[in-house]
DNA sequence: TATGAATGAGTGTTCATTCAT
DNA sequence: CATGAATGAACACTCATTCAT
């Protein structure tokens, strides 16, 4: 029930914040959408804020979970990332409005210094990082600045959906996941 | 003298807004700063938008003049994207105020729907793909889809500098060119 | 309960407006006499002109209501000028602070070129004029140039409203009806 | 030399302040349609009020002139007003953006309780029922309310010109003189 | 006397959040 | 738990005026 009410302010919240941004949406946009008052929107998020934290968190957990998944799994690592990256951009071009909103509104300002998104976000290329650097130890890739190449990993992750996003061709998006692993797969492989 | 005055703001703004970030950065503390009067902004600025904007194009500016010099110079593309690397790694390390800028206020949604910042941010991933496709088309690395390949270049640049940036290890980007050429070399070699 | 708020701020602005004038009246000085915060007034009105206009438009359909009473009546069209003035200045003598804004702000400059409350004003010569022609078509009055006098007789009650306001002598007001009708009556009389 | 310059800059602040209304110019406005630099406009003004003020001084200074004029002729009142009128909407033929001013700036809010344009414009109707008061003495007129009628006359003038300025028809001004002049004929000639 | 860059006080309006009903 | 009217802090921007040159 409790969770009900608030399912439906997300819902109404990605709505409403892909098409106008978070900067640019009222809180009485949202209660609108999603058809009750704006007082009970904070009597499930304690502001505004907390609800774009919210809509990153349900994406983000989705992610780390199938990173962890994968973790404990048998298999190359770069098979592994290929199955990331496929279950990424299936997401996306599934629900391209949170799309939208992962690329847009993940370095949106925070009044207090806690980032409770960016925290959230840091996850993903550490994951990324030890499934690297196990791939290493397993002798799959070669070494390498396991971090570093886990950032740009992520990074590059999220280029491709920018521009994608931005260019409104999602389509792109089908093929990104193979060009990718692809891509780091040579890069990666042992000499 | 009117240069000087609108580099006064500029480097004031820098200090400013990477400290505070732009939303929460007050035009009487850009003034203060710079050690003009609020309404001296306005001379130089027609709205504290175009500060931002005008930080974005000078640092974009001198990557694009580069890249187009680049473009016109015989080599390897690898090469040239290692040079590429280079400079803008080392820009940030110079000054990586400027840094936490480019990567912290990239997406700044703004009030008009002519984003000047992005509409210069675009150029980046398209010279990359330009430089790519040259390359391919000259035998120095392999085909590829150089739209995607571009994006996810430019995407793992500014996923290096936001890890070196976030976790506060700007010497990380001292190998990141080294590392990053490296993996797309291999990643495009002829195979 | 919505138009007793509305109400209530439009009495306060009165108070204030009459004393300070528009320009120099502030929002918060409004929502102080009115006893509510700056914001509230900004749920009833959508800007400080509107509360201006709101003052006008309520004083003008009032006497625009009665006009429209006279006309539909039988009588001679001076008896009913005579009635219409009595009843202007017997309003401005109870409530003074209202005539002093009809005189002092009707030419207030709207930043909007749309000025509400011209419109209105010009409703009121415009009714003296078509009293004035019909009372000429009945025999009652003699032909003359109804557009003008019917704006000379607007512009002479304004006059007079003017004259009385500025120095303080709201008593003028009361002969003001006999003078004015018998002015008039005798300047058009049929010959 | 001196008068010289704070012509020019009179000519320029009719032009633009007929067009855009005096609350909607600024000061550089007025500079640029003088070919001189705002400073100079502050050596021959001491504020931008007073320019308007300067505006109403003369203006106002050639009809009262004319009126002393009138006071000390022999002749009939109401051949002198008809003289007034005619003399009055001839000058607004002639120049309409100063009547433009004249008839919409008259109540611009000073920001000092010392209006000097108001303190001006009460002159007239003063003159006006000066003028009455001796007529009616010489047995020209019938007695009445000579401020109230003077007042009344002022307002009508005005009426007249609003109207004609407000619907552009400065034509109708041709026949103001004698129309009014006929009115107040009628209106007060002895029973 | 002319200039025009610099000044900074001043204010309408917004909108996240609250809380009495 | 739901409501939505009331709240009031917060801020970008303007523009008349100044004064060093």
């Amino acid at each position: 029930m409790k969770e009900d009410k608030r399912e439906r302010i997300r819902q109404a919240s990605i709505k409403v914040i892909s098409k106008k941004g978070f900067y640019n949406t009222r809180a009485d946009q949202i209660a609108e959408e999603a058809g009750v008052a704006v007082g009970t929107i904070y009597n499930y998020f304690s502001n505004k804020e907390e609800i774009l934290e919210y809509i990153f968190e349900v994406e983000l957990k989705k992610r780390l979970a199938f990173l962890e998944e994968l973790e404990n799994k048998e298999g190359h690592v770069l098979d592994k990332i290929h199955l990331f990256l496929q279950k990424h951009f299936n997401e996306i071009i599934k629900d391209p409005k949170v799309g939208e909103i992962l690329v847009k509104e993940k370095q949106f300002p925070h009044r207090n210094n806690l980032n409770a998104i960016l925290g959230y976000l840091k996850l993903i290329p550490e994951k990324l990082t030890l499934l690297l650097e196990n791939g290493a130890k397993k002798g799959q890739i070669r070494k390498c600045n396991y971090k570093l190449i886990g950032s740009s990993l992520f990074g590059a992750i999220q280029g491709v959906v920018e521009v994608a996003i931005q260019n409104n061709e999602l389509a792109i998006l089908n093929e990104a996941a193979d060009e990718l692993t692809d891509l780091f797969f040579n890069g990666l492989k042992i000499k």
